[in-house]
RNA sequence: UGGGCUAUGGCCAAGUGGUUAAGGCACCGGACUUUGACUCCGGGAUCGAUAGUUCGACUCUAUCUAGCCCAGCCA
């Protein structure tokens, strides 16, 4: 693999406080929210954070920003944790926000005793009224100047469960007129009766993000909060709880630009309606760029770190196109996966000079780039599927290098065959090719006094094992317009399912990867049955084949 | 019509006053080939626009244009 520089804006900043001392080694997290499981767009988040922590001598932890019960969901927890671990990225420590609320709660009456916080009675629609809006300022709630002892008073009653849900809320005194809608008095306590999966029923009030986060950051002595540029508008407000709650540790909120995928499905909410709406197999469904689903297409997890490197970390909003992750994935799998022959769609191939009950058994290397694979037998009679796409009646042009009537080619590892003639069905369809093989042109023989129209890979027709294989294209028809929800846009063929066959020397366990002959990258799926293999196919080859 | 951010070839992206403007992906040629794979050769941008500063600007200044984000008791 090869070794990423690593020269971005924020390795650069880290690299100064290093320097000047303000730091003496760089101390990151990633705070995902469990309501959903993570996908490409998170694994720059994840990788760049555990990359400077790593690179600068500290450590990265893993935080789980559960400050709402109602959205979140203690199943995740695990997934989430188990895609973590698969990127490769070690957490020092495990954190959950509930386990700060106490200090949370202290530091809130902080505020209180120091005259910058207070209990609001306005209602939401109120609120948002008193807010103003993008062009004009917004005007102080009736409630802002209540006395301390009160302010007190009534956000311990409303942590004592006095009050109903949503009738007040804490609010922190800033500045209704400033034109960064976040610093307009923002909420930072709201009242919400819901069971917690970490608290219980310990706590009716639960903070917002805006208060939390800095808090979260601060308490676990975090140098660099590295996260998305949607959050630089509340970089102020995140300094000003951190100031203001008086915290030791000073941690300093950079964001980066995010990462969006060309035609993918990007963003936990949309994953998550397709998921619910059972457009797709599940969270891991091979078509999602979830990394689940990324793994269970069999993307190897180096790979995607490659990728995030690769790509840089620059604060430009860009798309980036799906291809360049592609041939990452091939640069990782070339000289690792096992090269296998695999026949997606069937067409028989009679040899008719061959006898009829002969089986030789040829030997063919796993991987030509990899001695170490080592070598297999590939089952040969007179009967062998190739691909349908592998011929076709009249040689077109000089540039078709398959097989043809008239035509010689190599079936890989085997001998010359020539087709003669061909069977029809009576629909027309072609059912079988005859041809004839010439003995002296056995693979690995040394032959060349001639040579065949190409090389077209085969399956032994009596001796191979069933497959169903899975082929994946856009899960999202993006010319039907961007107003219409991706639950009303989903390709029908988005899945294809061909019923192939492999060959039959091998046992393969899932998870495992080949690359099948021409065809690209497969990887075996869960589904796989004691009956019947299932494969994914991770990414075709490249190919340089033109139509015309 | 408020604020924040961004703008280099089809895509991603180096570059911080003087370089023939890196590299990767994609694409187009060609060589090689028992995978139309791999590998190898070759191909293309004057840097959102305009006006300035300067001996000299992708890099500095001003204005403009375009895109993204912000008006949850979500994160």
């Amino acid at each position: 693999m090869k070794k990423m520089e690593i020269s971005h804006f924020i390795n650069t900043i880290i690299e100064e406080d290093i320097r000047t001392g303000k730091h003496k080694r760089a101390i990151t997290r990633f705070p995902p929210e469990p309501n959903g499981l993570l996908h490409l767009g998170h694994a720059r988040a994840i990788i760049t954070n555990y990359t400077m922590a790593k690179n600068h001598g500290g450590y990265f932890n893993l935080r789980f920003d559960d400050t709402n019960p109602v959205k979140e969901d203690i199943s995740f927890v695990e997934a989430i944790k188990k895609d973590i671990a698969w990127l490769g990225c070690e957490w020092k420590n495990l954190f959950f926000a509930s386990d700060y609320f106490e200090e949370m709660y202290k530091r809130a009456v902080l505020l209180i005793e120091n005259g910058k916080a207070f209990v609001d009675d306005l209602t939401a629609d109120e609120i948002k009224e008193y807010r103003g809006n993008l062009t004009t300022p917004g005007k102080n709630s009736p409630y802002r100047e209540r006395t301390i002892e009160e302010n007190l008073k009534l956000f311990k009653n409303m942590r004592d469960g006095v009050y109903p849900d949503s009738s007040k809320v804490l609010r922190v005194k800033i500045d209704m007129t400033s034109p960064n809608m976040n610093m307009r008095d923002p909420i930072i306590y709201r009242i919400q009766r819901a069971h917690h999966h970490n608290t219980g029923d310990k706590w009716c009030i639960y903070p917002m993000y805006d208060y939390a986060h800095p808090i979260e950051d601060a308490i676990e002595g975090i140098t660099h909060s590295l996260c998305s540029l949607e959050f630089e508008d509340h970089r102020p407000l995140y300094d000003w709880v951190v100031k203001n709650c008086e915290m030791e540790n000073i941690p300093r909120q950079i964001e980066f630009g995010k990462l969006r995928i060309v035609g993918a499905v990007g963003g936990k909410r949309y994953i998550k309606q397709l998921v619910d709406g059972k457009k797709v197999m599940g969270w891991d469904d091979p078509r999602l760029i979830t990394l689940s689903g990324l793994r269970r297409r069999g993307v190897p997890s180096e790979a995607i770190t490659d990728f995030i490197h690769a790509l840089g970390l620059p604060k430009s909003q860009g798309e980036t196109e799906i291809d360049m992750l592609d041939q990452i994935i091939r640069e990782h799998l070339a000289s690792t996966a096992p090269r296998t022959n695999a026949i997606l769609d069937p067409l028989k191939l009679v040899i008719d000079n061959y006898p009829e009950d002969k089986v030789e058994y040829l030997e063919a290397e796993n991987n030509r780039d990899n001695e170490e694979l080592g070598t297999r037998l590939i089952p040969f009679s007179k009967y062998v599927f190739i691909e349908r796409e592998d011929f076709i009646e009249q040689k077109p042009n000089k540039k078709w290098k398959r097989l043809a009537l008239g035509i010689e080619v190599r079936l890989m590892h085997a001998y010359f065959v020539k087709a003669n003639s061909i069977v029809r069905d009576e629909k027309g369809n072609i059912t079988e090719v005859h041809c004839t093989y010439d003995i002296e042109t056995k693979s690995g023989s040394g032959f060349k006094d001639r040579k065949p129209n190409g090389n077209i890979h085969y399956v032994d027709a009596t001796h191979n094992l069933p497959a169903e294989i899975r082929l994946f294209d856009d899960l999202i028809l993006e010319n039907m317009g961007k107003d219409i929800p991706y639950v009303d846009k989903v390709n029908p063929d988005s899945l294809i399912i061909k019923n192939g066959f492999i060959e039959e020397n091998m046992d393969p366990q899932v998870g495992d990867r080949f690359q099948f002959t021409r065809n690209g990258y497969f990887c075996v799926d869960k589904d796989t049955t004691k009956d019947l293999l299932v494969f994914n196919r991770i990414v075709s080859l490249r190919s340089s084949y033109k139509k015309k």
